[in-house]
DNA sequence: GCTACCCGTGCC
DNA sequence: GGCACGGGTAGC
């Protein structure tokens, strides 16, 4: 069984995550919900929240502990709440997750700020860190590392958590010494050694390769290793170059340690100038993790996404390529622009398959600058007008939960079209392409089809698996 | 005393 | 073996 050196040995740690198997439903119910709130009083902002956290399914009879457990631990690692003045409120993060959707993005951008030392931790850990000299970047390493060895030596190179576990992330000559991807590389793929697998030892790392799956970088084949998505080549360069911003705890406490040098602290004196120092600085973390990052830098390509190597062996899934192929001049648009353009051609085969191929020509996109309340002017078979409004997510994996949200200039024109104004909800993961068609939201909210909270506007949620709701997506 | 990450334990 | 509940407990 490898270990790695006594003098060596750092073991890292981060919030665990609830609802693994589950987080893309629940990280857009929480963003949702924290967005709904809006800014508050601490006390009344806790107090909602958790209203909001025993109303997700399956929490009904969770003790308090494990509600108030879920607010803290989510907000400590994803960063959706930030403290402004005696108020708090959602984050930037929270406010793009909650309206467009993009969890492939959302991950991408936690993956490229998540650090050690970092604001997730307590205070004291992160105290640890610093006097251990730690500072590590998880994603930046393992995609290089990747990145290299396949480069030099022309393999798909691939990792277990285990492997990233005692070679990477507790590992001192990685986490302070920086020690040279290849090297680590080479280690790994040189021991032929035992590790150890059982469930904590692993789980960080584990956890955080799982992120990067999620991100759509990684890949994990059935063989339980972890390989580079080969379709975000572009994204994966932009983890590997040096940051374009960076949070470095040792530039902001520079001059503390200068101060603390030129005086005669006592230890315990040291630690709590230390330990408030890392205090302040939790704000600005939260705020450096919300810093919004340029669309081209992190939107999800639909293309990479949809023709990433497939992580299980199922055929009956539509070959998305094909679809994709189509609709190749919109491939560097925002996932909101694809949705629109898969619509579109949509749109134009239900037409044609319906026999209506003298109304193809008035299926027609309608820029937003327009403010029409809708995305495409489209037609039924008897001629009637169908306007369309669509709404775009992506994830890694299929969720089953879903919200989207009309503005109040959307919402006022459903009403006045009625029957005539349809929703597409567009649902892009790795393994599939879904809609559903909600005709005539406003009537659906009264008769209490689908569930709407006013906000800016309305959250409509609705469930996918009992409404349906779902079409057969026609290109 | 209370809050919020930490993580043992037991379920699936 | 993976995963989450909810008790543990350090630090405020």
């Amino acid at each position: 069984m490898y270990k790695v050196p006594d003098q060596f040995y750092f073991r890292l740690h981060h919030p665990r995550p609830r609802f693994k198997s589950n987080i893309e439903n629940v990280l857009i119910y929480m963003a949702s919900e924290i967005v709904q709130i809006g800014s508050k009083p601490k006390a009344e902002f806790k107090q909602r929240l958790n209203d909001s956290i025993r109303m997700f399914p399956g929490n009904l009879n969770s003790t308090q502990k494990t509600i108030d457990n879920w607010r803290t631990e989510i907000d400590a690692l994803f960063a959706l709440i930030q403290e402004n003045d005696q108020n708090l409120e959602p984050t930037y993060r929270a406010v793009d997750l909650a309206e467009n959707q993009d969890l492939v993005k959302f991950f991408k951008v936690f993956c490229y700020y998540f650090q050690y030392p970092g604001g997730f931790v307590k205070n004291h850990v992160n105290l640890e860190l610093i006097n251990a000299r730690i500072n590590f970047k998880p994603a930046q390493y393992i995609l290089t590392m990747l990145f290299e060895a396949e480069q030099k030596y022309g393999i798909r190179a691939g990792v277990t958590k285990a492997e990233v576990t005692h070679c990477i992330f507790n590992d001192l000559r990685v986490t302070r010494d920086h020690r040279p991807p290849l090297d680590t590389w080479d280690l790994i793929s040189s021991h032929g050694v035992e590790y150890d697998w059982t469930g904590d030892v692993i789980r960080y790392a584990g956890d955080f390769l799982d992120y990067l799956v999620q991100a759509n970088l990684l890949i994990r084949r059935p063989n339980q290793k972890y390989y580079l998505n080969k379709a975000e080549g572009a994204a994966i360069q932009r983890f590997i170059k040096p940051y374009e911003n960076d949070f470095n705890y040792y530039n902001k406490i520079e001059s503390l340690i200068r101060e603390i040098d030129g005086n005669a602290f006592s230890e315990d004196e040291i630690k709590r100038l230390m330990l408030s120092k890392i205090t302040d600085l939790e704000n600005e973390w939260i705020r450096y993790f919300n810093t919004p990052l340029s669309d081209e830098f992190f939107d999800t390509d639909v293309i990479s996404l949809v023709t990433s190597e497939s992580t299980n062996d199922s055929t009956d899934t539509i070959d998305l390529s094909v679809i994709l192929e189509e609709i190749a001049d919109y491939s560097t648009g925002n996932i909101g622009s694809v949705g629109e353009a898969i619509i579109v051609k949509h749109e134009v085969k239900r037409l044609e398959l319906g026999g209506r191929l003298d109304l193809k020509h008035l299926v027609k996109f309608i820029p937003t600058h327009f403010a029409m309340g809708y995305d495409i002017s489209s037609r039924e078979l008897d001629g009637g007008i169908r306007n369309i409004e669509v709404k775009t997510t992506t994830s890694s994996r299929e969720i089953h939960f879903t919200r989207f949200h009309l503005t109040p200039n959307e919402w006022a024109v459903a009403e006045s079209y009625q029957d005539r104004y349809y929703v597409y909800r567009l649902m892009i993961s790795k393994e599939s392409i879904k809609l559903y068609i909600l005709q005539n939201p406003v009537r659906l909210y009264k008769e209490d089809r689908i569930k709407a909270l006013p906000r800016d506007g309305m959250d409509v949620t609705f469930d996918s698996k009992s409404s349906g709701f779902v079409e057969e997506l026609l290109v």
